[in-house]
DNA sequence: CCTGTAATGTGACAAATATCACATATTGGT
DNA sequence: ACCAATATGTGATATTTGTCACATTACAGG
């Protein structure tokens, strides 16, 4: 399941890929939570929170991309989005219940710091910017993920895929050309289509030079046009 | 558009409907609201903010139904969700940009107490407990509308206009009896599907029993199979 | 009370998309 | 390098749902 990694060297005090609301932190809070952090790898495919678990610990992604979904009351996957690094995993039940409402997995070998919620939960009543940074970033993150889901359930199949394409290339690579750490059945489950849908869209695309594809490579050859497909839907 | 409203009586400090909030603000902060506060109300119907419209004001929802909806690119309504009383108007603009995201509407006769925005922004500052109680709803709020649309896009409309009847029962009326405040349009707008889809749906549902309905007056009859159309998508 | 406008129900039809079936290709583990 | 499990592409078909057209009803304003 997972292997302790050879990296664990640092403390809090002199990690290199803290988060931004770590920056409102003073040394004797970095040292507390030094003291209770718990640091581990995963290996690509590995399950590292598992929706309806109770929540014991935040956890910190420090590298690695890491899928946040559900798997709804049948068994189709509904991927949320994609988490890059610099981010907590399991923010969103920081409200209510102590129970994660949404699984992890890892999409490439990564590796993660666990933090004990009684700690996360004591820095935010002590600190009170730290909470404040803390609650805008799920906030805005929430809003994000809303906002999509919103735009996309007003489109077919052809402004879902562009969408995808889009979304690999903006916000997660910043690049026209990347590699996708997803399956054909996972892209799927991301916009809500069915594999084989997928699929034919994306051969459409390149049969219309719109983007080039060899298996997970992706370039995105003409991007007014995909822009314009997302936008009509 | 609007007419003033004749119970325009009270300071703050002698509301009997504030946000919960508001319970950690001390008498000057409710004395600083009280001065730049500014009450009006509005007829069913009216829009009270419109989508892209700079955000001046921080809209406290005093009485009666708002509905919270979105414009797509097209002219398809998406309706986000239907707004209570003691609920602030525009919270999801206090990130980022200062735009209104979403556009309200009055359901009904409604009344509401404009909040400068910069008083707002200065109560959160000034007050930690009031921007964490604050940040928390709005998270919280946001939270429970993105799983709702998540469920919703996994199902069908049968699923979609059953979801439907039990958010207005349990959530907004706390009833298996009422009166919904929506045109058949606008539910269909509320969970994504046509007009004539949501019409059909009911009236199978009426003739199965499910439900009994006349107008918009609706009575859930059988309940346990309604939430088994829900669950089962 | 009357009248035009908006809302509603319903059938026929078209479009979009999922599902099924199966051939082929790829991949990870030994 | 080999093999089983998994992933992928593709055609045929079935379902679901939206769109269009139109008759009927409810409603607001004078």
């Amino acid at each position: 399941m997972y292997t302790d990694s050879n990296q664990e060297i640092l403390s809090c005090r002199d990690c290199k890929v803290r988060h931004c609301a770590a920056a409102v932190l003073g040394v004797e809070e970095l040292d507390l939570i030094n003291t209770s952090r718990h640091e581990t790898a995963f290996r690509k495919g590995d399950i590292i929170i598992h929706e309806g678990s109770p929540t014991s610990h935040i956890i910190y992604l420090k590298t690695g991309l890491v899928k946040e979904y559900v798997k709804g009351t049948q068994e189709k996957e509904q991927i949320i989005q994609i988490v890059k690094n610099y981010s907590y995993l399991g923010l969103s039940s920081l409200f209510g219940d102590k129970i994660n409402h949404y699984s992890y997995a890892a999409l490439e070998d990564i590796t993660v710091c666990y933090i004990d919620i009684s700690v996360f939960h004591q820095l935010i009543k002590q600190n009170g910017s730290f909470g404040y940074e803390i609650l805008v970033s799920v906030a805005r993150d929430n809003l994000n993920n809303f906002n999509r889901f919103m735009r996309q359930s007003q489109k077919k199949t052809y402004g879902r895929v562009a969408d995808a394409i889009l979304y690999f290339s903006k916000v997660i690579y910043e690049s026209k050309e990347f590699e996708i750490p997803f399956t054909r059945q996972e892209l799927a489950n991301l916009i809500g289509i069915s594999r084989e849908s997928a699929t034919r869209v994306l051969t459409k695309f390149h049969e219309d030079r719109i983007v080039s594809l060899h298996d997970r490579h992706i370039r995105i050859d003409n991007l007014p046009l995909l822009m314009q497909i997302s936008k009509n839907g």
